[in-house]
DNA sequence: ACTATCCGGATATATGACATCCGGGATGAA
DNA sequence: TTCATCCCGGATGTCATATATCCGGATAGT
């Protein structure tokens, strides 16, 4: 089992436009030099989360992307249902209508047990990360990150804006 | 993210065990036949529960799989990560320390934000695969499941020992 | 001895993740 | 108007992992 590295890409990038100005965006480069990843394949990641309303897409010369709506409404389920996909992780194959026990289709009116735990627990994961919001995230970063860095990020921000 | 297919086979196989009379064993071929999966493979699967301890196997003539430990010993959790391995579905690339904002190694002594809120998701997710047993699950079949089909896999399992 | 079975390794194939590129369209600046 | 950016979607290529199979060696019943 395994998270799309797209997914830490998003967030990082949801964390550092939560700290621009009102109305401020980043283009893609910009956000790609920050992170110092790929521009051509976070791209797709960005689309992704603006396709599903997290980040608004600014067209034209001297545009970017900023934040859809403000950081306390963007949780990391969103992030992750943006750029993972909403399909749960178990899929059920219904294996419990093969083989010698089977019986017609009509019989299996309940889901399966093992389906039912499976989501169960799909559903508290899902929980644990909607009740963190892109707003949590900034105010731990700033706890957590040393002056140094923190110094340096915002010389950056300000050279990228100019 | 997506969870293998193996999980699915792996907890339907211990709990066709669970219902056998105490130190009966099946082997791979009957499990397989019972289920409708491939025999070659679903050996894989089985061999990775033996290895942690949830399987024990009976080697030559007459011998097979059975349960290593009591069923309200063995959860949900254990046969996931038997088969799916332990490592977290997410992994920390650090980006952090990439690009402008970047300081030197011995400054991030924290943990990322990011990376321990979705650490606490996956925390969240195995814990609730580790209030279901094999045994819990047992009893759910046996509720759920229409009476003809419990009637078909008992008397197919009467063959399978005899 | 013979057969049935587990076990580990080697191998083949398919699926999806990762990564890049290009053409089209939209926008603001010159 | 013209031009430089920039977003967007699709096409493409590469690579890691999941899926699936097979074989030889070891082991235990008959």
């Amino acid at each position: 089992m395994k998270i799309s590295e797209g997914v830490e890409w998003g967030a990082h990038c949801l964390v550092l436009l939560a700290v621009l100005p009102a109305d401020a965006a980043l283009p893609t480069g910009r956000l790609a030099e920050y992170h110092g990843v790929p521009s051509a394949y976070l791209a797709k990641h960005l689309q992704a989360m603006s396709r599903t309303g997290l980040l608004e897409s600014v067209p034209g010369a001297r545009g970017g992307y900023r934040l859809a709506r403000p950081a306390t409404e963007i949780t990391m389920l969103d992030v992750v249902e943006a750029i993972d996909g909403t399909t749960p992780a178990f899929r059920c194959t219904e294996i419990r209508r093969n083989g010698p026990a089977a019986v017609p289709a009509r019989e299996y009116r309940l889901p399966c047990s093992i389906h039912a735990v499976m989501d169960r627990a799909d559903a508290a994961w899902r929980a644990e990360l909607a009740s963190v919001s892109i707003a949590d995230l900034v105010a731990m970063v700033g706890e957590k990150a040393s002056p140094e860095a923190l110094r340096k990020g915002a010389a950056w921000l300000v050279g990228a804006l100019g």
